[in-house]
Formats: structure tokens, sequence, C-alpha cells
DNA sequence: GTTAGTGCAAAGGTTTTGCATAATG
DNA sequence: CATTATGCAAAACCTTTGCACTAAC
């Protein structure tokens, strides 16, 4: 896999947050302007394979992708405001517990993703 | 919300697993042939917003629709066959202990999906 | 130099929308 | 009968692909 200075902007765009192809296409052209969305999907696509990068599914129709994180982390999405919270608690261990043993399966990925109202909306 | 031979036929054919919308479009047209793609897209939005059907996330471009399960169940997909794997290890319990009340959020739903290699598919 | 990656434009697939018609309560 | 849902066709949207050109190793 070669270094290319778009897959190293992409990828370090992508520690911004989740954020969707789109977004990272437009952040990605205020550095580099000739960079075309076909190279943005091709590298998420790649990143993602190698394990550099997790795609994540909102209730949007289109997908959010972030740089694989060093702590684990997973993602409450509001109901009423849209906002995502991320949430650090470590569920992973219970889940891999719980679940692989029982059903001889190799965990490669667990996202956990919580739909609900955040206190803010709860109150209306 | 009116009740329609469409509407009635489309929320039954969500109870025989997770679909995605083509295939549930495809099998309700065996029954009847004149419904069109986009009622299927419209009472889907309608049955997933009065929370009678889910929507689950896999790793593909489109998103699989089912009703929503009396008993708590989530998905493991297998990264080697494309399987998917039902759990039935209740996990919500923990995580709203864990989660809603350090977050002070609502959880409406929880989807947790596992991906990893099933059993045939780690041997190779 | 050979191979892999890029940009561009065009195609592909899925989902949404506008509008006239049909059906429900 | 008023209102909501449907079917059809077209549009919108996101993502992928083919191909000639460019850059990395």
């Amino acid at each position: 896999m070669r270094v290319t200075s778009q897959r190293t902007l992409i990828l370090d765009i992508t520690r911004q947050g989740h954020l969707d192809a789109d977004e990272i296409y437009r952040r990605a052209r205020e550095k580099e302007p000739r960079l075309s969305l076909s190279t943005v999907y091709r590298t998420l696509q790649r990143l993602k394979r190698s394990g550099l990068v997790e795609e994540l599914h909102f209730d949007e129709e289109h997908h959010h992708y972030e740089a694989k994180p060093s702590a684990e982390h997973y993602h409450m999405v509001c109901l009423g405001c849209g906002k995502v919270i991320e949430l650090h608690q470590p569920l992973s261990d219970f889940i891999k517990k719980n679940i692989s043993e029982a059903k001889d399966f190799d965990i490669v990925e667990t996202e956990v993703r919580v739909t609900g109202y955040c206190a803010k909306c709860r109150q209306k």
C-alpha cells in the first residue's frame, strides 16, 4: 500500500471526528483542491479494510467514518436534535465474554449505537 | 394512520427476518403484484417511526428491516461468508445501567452489531 | 520502468418526490 | 366526502467504475 499525499490527508481528517464522505471531501479540498471525491471513497474503503478507519452507521442514509480510536468508545444518537454523544464506557469486554464463548465467533469489531433523547430534548 | 392492504402485507413480510427493501418488495409482489417500490420505502419509514419495525445497519450499502422483535436480540455479521447470526443474549440491561445513568440519556433503541468470523470461516 | 493510485466523467444502485388516481375512515 | 395512501415516472442522492494520466517504489 503506497503512501500518497491524498491518503495521508484523508486519514488525518478522519481524526477530526465522525464525518461523512462528503464532509471529508470538503475539508480535504481546502488543502488539496484537485482531490476528487472518488479518491475519498476509494481511500476510505482501503483504510477501513486495513483497520485504520471505522465505518459508523448512524440513522442517516449514508455512512460516517472516523479513525479507529485508541480508546474504545461508542455513540449515542439523539432523535430530537441529531447530536452524537460519545460513550466512553467500555462494553466490549462484557460483550466478548458473553458472546464469543457462547457462539464460537471471532469478534473483529463491535459497534454499539444507542438512539434516544438527550437531556435537553427530553425536557420538551 | 390508516390500515391498508399494502401496510399489512409489508409488516407481515418484515416478520420473516432481516430483509432489505428490495427483497421485501419482491416478496410482497408475489401477493400484490401492483405494489410499488415507493410504497415499500414509504411504509418502512412509517413503521420505523411508529416503532413497529427496526432498521438495521449491516456492512452493506443499504439498510435491512425487521419487525421489532418481542425478544431482544442482536446481530453478528460474518466477514467471511456474510452470514448473519442472531444473538439472543440480552445486553440492554447492562447497557442501560451502564450508560443512561451516567449520561442522562433516555434510550429508545439499542443496536449492537458485531462483525468477525464465524466458526466455519475461522478455520480457513 | 513497472505498478499502483488519481482525476474526471459517466454509470450504477438505492431512496425520495410530485402528481394524478384510488381507497380509507 | 375529506383526507390520506398509492402507483408511476422522474429526480435526487450517494457510491462505484472505466480509462487515460500521474506518481510512488
